[in-house]
DNA sequence: ATGCAACGATAACAATTGTTAAGAAATGCA
DNA sequence: TGCATTTCTTAACAATTGTTATCGTTGCAT
């Protein structure tokens, strides 16, 4: 995604070097809080090394349900494109370097490339229908299913990420999971 | 939504007479499936009268996802759009009335009507944004929260539907749901 | 009207998951 | 290195939910 974009913004000599300040390099630790809930996302963040997640608050625990890798991008989608509040927090969970780019230059750049808004539409049509994928693996599988599902598609993350955020993810507590992983 | 669309179409009087014919009334009893998972969807329906639910099996249980009832479109999109064969059901849950449009004759309408577009993407989204919902929804409550939540926000369904159904849709057993409205 | 299928309530028991608590292991940082 | 924090595991018990089965009611079709 971020390669694709700077590839074609690169072409453009003329503009390259406009654009090129665009971008800002930001280093973050661990446990950095990128946006929190109730602000307005005006940020878009491209992950160049580390890892994140996006949580909300849910009666004093926090609920974890996406994570976020290197070459991903990552937002608060509602809040970006609505301008509204944003009801998740998004942090990081590794040292993170990221690049930033803010959304009036996200704009002044979708305009100076109609095409590319195809593109982003997709992206959008696509992390929605993520999200239909995990509400539907919600409703059929139990929570044993679901992580070894996780398990095999995507290993890496339960690599990376501590066990107690891939329990939230999952919808148990970290005893029900370290169960699971050791009744087997 | 098919009262605006019928709207516009009524205004349009030179190609009314045409269109008018797009529309095939459909009258069909209680428990008949309009789309099997496996086929693809090549009509959109709109309800008149009646309602349907959406479901999908699992391992020999049907689960129940979705509602609509009067003024609603109906489709399984993904397969609609795609021409994909569709993971879900659709079937009526009382004798029910209604307006079906082929997909040929929906592009057609589009293509006549450009700017309808917009305006069925806007669909799309919010069809999107609400499978976000209940995604978080799952995640967030416990199935007495969620029995309150749809007993507050769509009394109807409670009415309307047989209690099966919507235990299935709560993602809990009917003997659970007589539980949690019983023992109150 | 009669019989059958669908629907809902309830009981008894099993399985799963949550809660609380304690301690071991790993990690980060001064 | 050593200390503090975070992370993970385990145990004992509680709560929730599922499973199986039975029974009464209702609605529909013949």
């Amino acid at each position: 995604m971020i390669e694709k974009l700077v590839e074609k913004l690169k072409a453009d000599k003329e503009n390259w070097e406009k654009f090129r300040l665009f971008f800002c390099e930001k280093k973050i630790p661990a446990k950095t809080v990128l946006l929190k809930e109730g602000e307005i996302a005006d940020t878009l963040f491209f992950i160049k090394k580390g890892c994140l997640r996006m949580w909300f608050n849910n009666d004093g625990k926090d609920i974890t349900f996406q994570f976020f890798f290197e070459g991903q991008a990552v937002a608060s989608i509602d809040s970006f494109i609505e301008s509204q509040p944003t009801l998740f927090t998004i942090e990081s969970i590794e040292p993170t370097v990221l690049f930033s780019l803010s959304r009036e230059n996200f704009n002044f750049i979708l305009n100076h490339y109609p095409e590319m808004k195809e593109g982003f539409n997709k992206i959008l049509y696509t992390r929605f229908r993520n999200y239909a994928q995990l509400f539907l693996s919600r409703i059929k599988d139990n929570p044993r299913k679901r992580y070894e599902d996780l398990l095999k598609n995507h290993p890496e993350i339960i690599q990376r990420v501590p066990q107690h955020y891939i329990a939230s993810y999952l919808g148990i507590t970290p005893i029900s999971l370290s169960r699971i992983r050791n009744k087997k």
